[in-house]
DNA sequence: TTATTTTGACATGAATTCGTGTCACTTTAC
DNA sequence: GTAAAGTGACACGAATTCATGTCAAAATAA
């Protein structure tokens, strides 16, 4: 009796985890696994119910796991939202990334094309993670509202720095280009908000040239005068 | 016995509504009086609080009225928050309107900065408002978006218009010149939400400047080969 | 096999919200 | 003054959510 509680303080002290394997699979790796599995299932029931109307029982239930290993690795529900969001936000800057510098041309107009191809293309594949991204997220908190807000201003600078590689020369005429940027992420995001609800009605390339018509309208006025 | 009950079942068929002035004012004005307390209290009170996480109770107490005579009003909470939404999106959009048409110049551009400038400066008058419009009444519910995604549609819509109407002839030099508006409008809104999370730091004129710029490039751009 | 860890199903309790209902008090009409 | 209508404070039950806890069964190491 003694020695048994004495094993199990010093489990809790936990200098050596007592790692047991269990389904082929050790600690972390199930604990990892968990946590993809709830991410998986945190999308499918957000992406449909929508967040304001989930619990965390649902998204358990969906990944066929007990609330005891959502809190294991989730504070709560705001905190898998923010996990989520802030995962496929960096995975489509990376994407949008590559795409931009994949692209064989020299032309800047053509350059953000295809990275707003990419974009969109994505976000019809992934409707669910499209709606978590920019409807689900407004409103929750106000950490998650910031996290948008920096999010958004990431992809803005993205695009500011963009312009800046190609044309290092030119100074950019408007006096607060950063906010034009904003403004054009917003509009990227609105026209996808727009297709979404209508169920992707209308074919990916008009999405795609009302998107890069205003993008090349704006940056020729940029850089009209630079 | 017989004639109470009598006279109650009359009053619940209630052909002639027994009006009776109390405090001066009659049933129908006291109802009036009482709706638009509780909608100022919800704006009070979502507009600081957020959608999310504030109760009936809350907007009742603000109000200084009980939770009957919310129901009496309002089947829910969602209901008064679509209410507001609607009332202020009309008032707002009136407010463009009328800026643009009294604007005394032939300039398209300076019109359409006299409506951003009404917008703007309304918007940092009334934050509380700004706030439930374009932050906290996304992902709310399928209703919610849908009457988002048409007002937002509205707008742009008044920005086709104005432009047809300036340039009767002239085709427009896009497939989808709605779509592009979408993102315009959607546009401004992003520039607004960015500028009331920083607690109206820049000055209007940057934002509007921003804002403006933005409008007049795309404009340009639409009209160029028409 | 046996002891121990890990798991899943379920219980728990505090808290909150919703929408309605009760009841004493105030104001009005007569 | 009296009876009726209107009001506000509060209670109420049903329902839900959160986050934690319990416990028997399954899987594993020895």
């Amino acid at each position: 009796m003694q020695g048994k509680s004495q094993d199990k303080a010093e489990k809790e002290q936990g200098e050596i985890a007592a790692e047991r394997s269990y389904k082929g699979l050790n600690t972390s790796e199930r604990k990892a696994l968990r946590r993809t599995q709830l991410m998986k299932a945190g999308i499918d029931v957000m992406g449909s119910k929508g967040y304001a109307s989930c619990s965390c029982k649902m998204i358990c239930n969906q990944a066929g796991l007990t609330e005891r290993y959502f809190y294991q690795s989730f504070a709560n529900r705001e905190a898998l939202l923010q996990t989520i969001y802030q995962e496929h936000s960096e995975r489509i800057m990376a994407l949008i990334s590559e795409a931009v510098m994949n692209g064989e041309t020299d032309q800047l107009a053509l350059r953000v094309e295809l990275g707003l191809r990419a974009f969109y293309q994505d976000m019809r594949e992934n409707p669910k993670i499209a709606r978590i991204l920019y409807i689900e997220t407004s409103g929750v908190s106000p950490e998650m509202d910031d996290l948008v807000a920096s999010t958004t201003h990431g992809f803005a600078i993205m695009f500011i720095e963009l312009l800046q590689h190609y044309y290092p020369d030119k100074h950019l005429g408007v006096d607060d280009a950063e906010l034009v940027a904003i403004g054009l992420v917003g509009g990227v995001n609105a026209i996808l908000v727009h297709w979404l609800l209508s169920n992707f009605e209308m074919p990916l390339e008009s999405v795609l040239q009302s998107a890069s018509f205003m993008f090349k309208s704006v940056s020729a006025s940029l850089l009209e005068r630079g």
